[in-house]
DNA sequence: TAGATTGTTAATCGATTAACAATC
DNA sequence: TAGATTGTTAATCGATTAACAATC
């Protein structure tokens, strides 16, 4: 079984790739895709051991292949779908940030309570009504959601997902989520980052990356 | 030195406990505070440390004095000032979001290079053309920033933010900054997080928290 | 060949958890 | 007192880094 971290340097690396390849590299070196990563080489070749990818020691790895080997580990063979709950600002701006950013996982519904919000085209995302929750989760057979509504309301939906199907969540909610420990559950909760932020701004960095 | 991991936990302790103070709590067990946050009671106890603060075997923590403790750990004696940089779809949830959330982290400043966006109050944070950026962090003495710029400008961003003063990041942008190991940066990377979650949701979340 | 890099194992490091005497 | 919880140390766990033979 990969590690959260190792999927996440991945993830990095072929981000990073993916521009050297649009600058015409062919080839590159493990010290290189570190470099770029703010990781060690050590790192970079251990991540990469899951993938079962080669290089050489003489021109290192192939970009287009490694992609191709990263693409076979991470990606779904089909485009993975995801729902977004809450049509707030941050809704809109999550929508907004992820139309056509990656081709392998797209929202393809959003949800909200506010009947104005609802049965429109937002950057490109059809939304609907909660009631339609379930129904539109099982039809498109959508397995990932962010939750992006106040932390009030953050369980009683993330439950209803949850029964509909969901197995990975993305919590934008302020809030421990209390979930089967077989549902992925990863918190983006920007209130405790920037207090960590400011807590390190003022008592120094330590050395880090 | 506290680990960052602590300094996030004991803000997530914090806003547990303040929600209990609410409902009129006057004593918690760590026990409890572990379950509210998804981690164990030893994990509580041995965070708790760094702040100084003892419980009873009998009544547990004063929940008002053991806020109290942790904000004279973790708070700046002023308020702390932060400035934002980037005010697209992102940066204005990012404005909305924290507009009073918390008392002692508060934006006070924001940024962008389109002249239409500036010199203007958005959700309660007036707005600046980037070249007063130098001054009005020198003026206000902000230390910490957020980026909410596109990948291809945050580099930029960041060194002058780092040249002006700035001491801790809160980087939105998906690229990884080269920056002087005694500043602090927090990547929030929503591509790579989802890219998680997918990842998960498919191949199973395994035993977390 | 000599030299740099690879894949992978062993050593190190740091964080979490278990354990337990002290305490109320 | 008996019983539960505390503060803290020791043991465990997992992830990162160092090391090195194999390779081109």
């Amino acid at each position: 079984m990969i590690s959260d971290k190792t999927v996440g340097r991945l993830s990095l690396y072929r981000r990073t790739m993916q521009k050297m390849l649009a600058e015409g590299r062919e080839y590159v070196y493990s010290h290189e895709i570190a470099h770029a990563c703010g990781v060690t080489a050590a790192q970079v070749r251990r991540d990469l051991m899951p993938t079962g990818f080669s290089g050489t020691p003489k021109r290192g790895y192939s970009i287009a292949a490694l992609l191709q080997s990263i693409g076979n580990l991470l990606d779904d063979p089909e485009r993975q779908r995801v729902a977004l709950v809450g049509i707030g600002n941050l809704g809109r701006a999550i929508l907004a940030y992820f139309t056509g950013r990656r081709p392998n996982v797209s929202i393809v519904a959003a949800f909200d309570q506010d009947p104005n919000k609802v049965n429109q085209v937002i950057h490109g995302c059809r939304s609907y009504p909660m009631e339609e929750l379930g129904r539109i989760i099982e039809e498109k057979r959508i397995e990932v959601a962010i939750i992006a509504v106040p932390a009030s309301a953050a369980q009683a939906i993330a439950d209803q997902l949850v029964s509909y199907g969901v197995r990975g969540l993305l919590n934008f909610a302020p809030v421990s989520l209390r979930l089967p420990s077989d549902v992925y559950v990863e918190d983006l909760d920007m209130t405790i980052s920037l207090e960590r932020v400011a807590y390190f701004a003022r008592h120094g960095a330590g050395v880090r990356r």
